[in-house]
Formats: structure tokens, C-alpha cells, sequence
DNA sequence: TTAAATGGTAAGTAGGTACTTACTTTCCCA
DNA sequence: TGGGAAAGTAAGTACCTACTTACCATTTAA
């Protein structure tokens, strides 16, 4: 077998391995195993056990990280189509994580064992979540669109449902034992139920329940 | 020191470490040094390493497991104070996922390595808080307090915000980069986006934006 | 044709791991 | 006061770990 393909191999073996047992939990004697090549072989292409786990974070954010919410909405954020916004972020979060459920478990033991991989992909990607979907909210919250209320904690609170549900779907409970739904009603039903939180129904021109007192300025604030 | 008090001063340390670092990479001898004994001391008191883990999970979920969700919220159950129920099952899980952050880390550690506790805890405390608060949300719908939309996905939502802001808080930004608000805060706007998104108000008897086609039976299920 | 490069391995090495054994020391109380 | 149990340890054992070395076999190209 050429290089580059054997290095590849061992890679994607690698993957479902760590992604399973997680860092430590791993033997590089596994990883050759299941490759079905001598333990040397791992260490000819890839020098020690941590840079065989950084090329797996290449490789992952590289080809894998081919999803890009913001463009993935960018009609909908243009037409101002919240419903279609907000659907269409949680639709492809949940599929991409049906579709690669490694990369949640990959995700989820780095954070444990506290490697630089969590670190990066918080600041590259959730953080930069936070911002565009955030800076939409309040863009639409100056329109008279929505309710106010601190947007971060609006994205909060949708990120949560959405990424609570793919954890159960492939960690806690992936017989679906408890919810067993398809993204798409999914993704259409946590839309529904934030925008009817936030939203000011134009048709009725009342502002809803939002005239309780202190709907700003209760104990948030953003740090630096 | 006494047999008892150094089995649980071993069972405490041994808590720690397994929480920040997991099951595999927590080594005994660690456990033993960070108690300050020889490592055979706690082979006298934990046959194995597994016996040990077992320890912790029986530990946990007895005296820290007093945290008992229908009870907590059972006078506002009783007097339909939906905002009372929901805020105060918020307030209680984000508390004590503050005050013991140890215990969401081991049960993410087990449930990542397939451990008996995951399965155990999502068995006898997940299921029960879906069944009695999917139970209450049904009820305040045919008492035409809330609209029509299988509980169970309301359940799953609302537990998503709840718990994935925990999950942040001590996991992926426990500086609180992104957000920082106190757990009071927290709960109570999680609970106003849901019971937005689900209530029905009865001040203006419109059934909110509800005319929607196809409320029910799209695609929703409850296994057995 | 031959010799370098390439894909591959068997058999190490040094240190770490869970767990044991044989042995002291300390304490309690009859 | 003595003796038995409990608290504690030093020094193992057998195996596993990441990683190396020295070597073989096949292809390639000059």
C-alpha cells in the first residue's frame, strides 16, 4: 500500500478509536491492530502517539470543518426569514453530527482531558457562533422584530436545545429510548418554541409579556 | 487515622482526580500520594481500581444524590405555577452543578467510556424528570394552558438550555468568556423564552401563532 | 543490473501500571 | 502488661506502554 494512503488509514482508525476510548484510553498497538500493520509502521508516520492526535484535529477541522454556519444562512439572514435562520442552523448542526457522531466524542474528550483541541475549536468556532448569530439577534431586536432581552443568552439557550439533543442522540441515550424524532422535526420544533419565546408577533401589535419590570440590566454582562 | 475516615478521605481524592482526569488516567499511585499514603493503603480498602470507581458512583449518587427534582418543585407543581416549576427545576440543577462540578465531569467520563453509572444515572434520574415534567406540560395543555406540541420535545429543550449552560460554565468556558450571568439569571430567562414559546396567554385569548398546519403528528414518536 | 528508496516487520528498551507479599508500628483493652 | 488486631509501608511481580533498532522484501530508476 502507497504512504500516503497507509497514513490516511491509520488516521481514520485512529479516529473511531480515540473517539471511542478517548487519548489515554487508546494503545498506539491498537491503533496498528486495527490498521492491520505493525506497531513501527504507526510510529514511521506519525513520530509520537500526541502528533498522530494532532493530525487527527487537522484532518477533522480541515476536510470535516467544511461547515460554516454563517454561510450556511446567509439567504435567510439577508431576507430577514428568522424561522429560516434559526432552522437551518440546527438542522445542519444536527446532521452533521448524525453523520460524523466521532467528531462529538472527540470533542467532548478533549474538553475532558483538557487538550488544546477543545480550546481551538471553542475560540474558532463556537465563539464566532455567538457573535453572528448574536449580532443578528440584536440587529433584529433594534428592527422591533423580537423581545428584549440580552441576545447571548438567547443563542445560549437555542445552542443549548440543539446540541443537548445531539448529545443524547450519541451519547446518553442513541437508542432514542426517550425522544426519538428526526432532525428535521427537531430542528423545525426548538425553532418554534424560541421564536415563539423571543418573537413580537406583528399582527397584534402587543409586546406580549414583556412589560416585567428589569428586563435588562438583572446580573448579565460580558467580560473584556 | 481511622479505617472509615481514610477510606472516604481516599474516596474524596480519588473523586477529584477521576474528574479531572478519568478513570484510565487517574493512576493509583496518584490517588495514594494525593492522600498522602503508600499505594498498598488503598488496595486495603479497594480490592481493585474498578471496586474503587464503583465506590465513587455509590458515594455520589447516595449523598450527593439528594437533589430529587419532583420534590424540589412539588408546591408549585400543585398550585400550576408554571413559572415556579420550570424556574425553580433550573435554579436547582444549575446550583448544584455549580457547587459539585465534579459530578457532571465523572458522569461525562463514564458515559464517554461506557461505564454503568451513565447508563444508571440516564435510567433512574433522566427518564424520571422526562416522565414527570413531560406529565405536568401535558396536563397544562388539555387545561388549555400551553399549546400543542409533544411534551416530550419541550422536556428535551428546556433541559438542553439548562444543562448545556452548566456544561459550559465548567467545562468548555469556565471563565465565562461568552456569557457570565448568575444562576438566578439564568434560570429565570431560560424559563421566560420557554413558557414564551409554550404558553398560551390568557389575557388575549388568541391561540398565539399556533394556526400553524400540522402541530401534531409530524414525525414525532414515543418508542414502546 | 544494481542500488537506492520504499513499505514493512520482529525483537527489543526503559519506564509505568495495577496489584501482592512480607514485614513493621501503633493502638486498644482484658 | 501483654497480646492481638488494625494502620501502615518497602519492595517486589507480571504485564503493559510508547517508542527504537536493526533488519527484510519489493519496487523503481539510472
Amino acid at each position: 500500500m502507497a504512504g500516503g494512503d497507509r497514513r490516511l488509514q491509520i488516521l481514520r482508525v485512529a479516529v473511531s478509536l480515540f473517539s471511542q476510548r478517548g487519548f489515554r484510553g487508546t494503545t498506539t498497538r491498537e491503533i496498528a491492530q486495527a490498521a492491520g500493520v505493525s506497531a513501527a509502521m504507526v510510529f514511521r508516520h506519525f513520530a509520537t502517539k500526541e502528533e498522530l492526535y494532532a493530525a487527527i484535529l487537522d484532518h477533522k477541522a480541515c476536510s470535516d470543518g467544511g461547515f460554516d454556519p454563517e454561510k450556511m444562512v446567509a439567504g435567510a439572514l439577508e431576507r430577514k426569514d428568522d424561522r429560516a435562520v434559526f432552522e437551518g442552523l440546527a438542522l445542519g448542526a444536527l446532521q452533521h453530527h448524525e453523520c460524523d457522531p466521532e467528531f462529538q466524542r472527540l470533542l467532548l474528550h478533549s474538553a475532558l482531558e483538557r487538550h488544546e483541541l477543545a480550546e481551538m475549536f471553542f475560540e474558532q468556532f463556537v465563539s464566532r457562533v455567538y457573535e453572528f448569530l448574536g449580532g443578528y439577534i440584536r440587529k433584529r431586536q433594534r428592527e422591533g422584530a423580537m423581545i428584549k432581552i440580552e441576545p447571548t443568552i438567547v443563542v445560549r439557550a437555542f445552542i443549548g436545545m440543539v446540541m443537548h439533543h445531539s448529545l443524547n442522540n450519541n451519547l446518553w441515550d442513541p437508542q432514542r429510548r426517550l425522544l426519538n424524532i428526526s432532525n428535521q422535526s427537531a430542528a423545525k420544533h426548538f425553532t418554534e418554541i424560541l421564536l415563539n419565546g423571543i418573537s413580537i408577533d406583528k399582527a397584534s401589535k402587543q409586546t406580549k409579556r414583556n412589560g416585567r419590570k428589569s428586563s435588562k440590566a438583572n446580573g448579565l454582562s460580558r467580560k473584556k
